[in-house]
DNA sequence: ACCTTGACGGTTC
DNA sequence: GGAACCGCCAAGG
């Protein structure tokens, strides 16, 4: 079994809408465990192919605080990344997303309802 | 127990 | 914007 905290991170992820991104730092907010961004990426790197709990995890909508893919643009994964996104209608350019536009801002009822689980 | 490693973040220039 | 710098801290070796 994985270790706890990135099954917490996994499933906070799965919250994120079709057509979202999050940031590392509030996916590890989200997930209780405030300043520990650096985690949320790790934990990412784990994912189980084939998702989590029969669930698949959308680790393509985390990006980091800038509103930067964090992969470097010439490698395998940034390229997929950024065909995932595209897929969902969020604008990428120069491996940029506007956070303004596309970052999910849960509402607090959205949250308790989410959590009802 | 010690050390290195992160798919990071905020501040500052 | 972007780069340098420093803080962060659990995981895994």
């Amino acid at each position: 079994m994985p270790n706890p905290r990135y099954q917490q991170i996994w499933q906070t992820v799965q919250l994120i809408p079709k057509g979202k991104v999050a940031c590392y730092g509030q996916i590890a907010d989200l997930a209780g465990l405030p300043g520990r961004a650096r985690l949320v990426g790790k934990a990412l790197g784990k994912v189980p192919k084939g998702g989590w709990q029969g669930k698949a995890v959308p680790w393509f909508r985390v990006i980091n605080s800038q509103g930067k893919v964090s992969f470097p643009v010439e490698s395998e994964y940034f390229v997929k990344q950024k065909q995932l996104l595209q897929d969902e209608q969020v604008v990428v350019l120069g491996g940029r997303v506007k956070l303004k536009d596309f970052q999910w801002q849960p509402d607090l009822s959205e949250l308790l309802f989410l959590l009802e689980f």
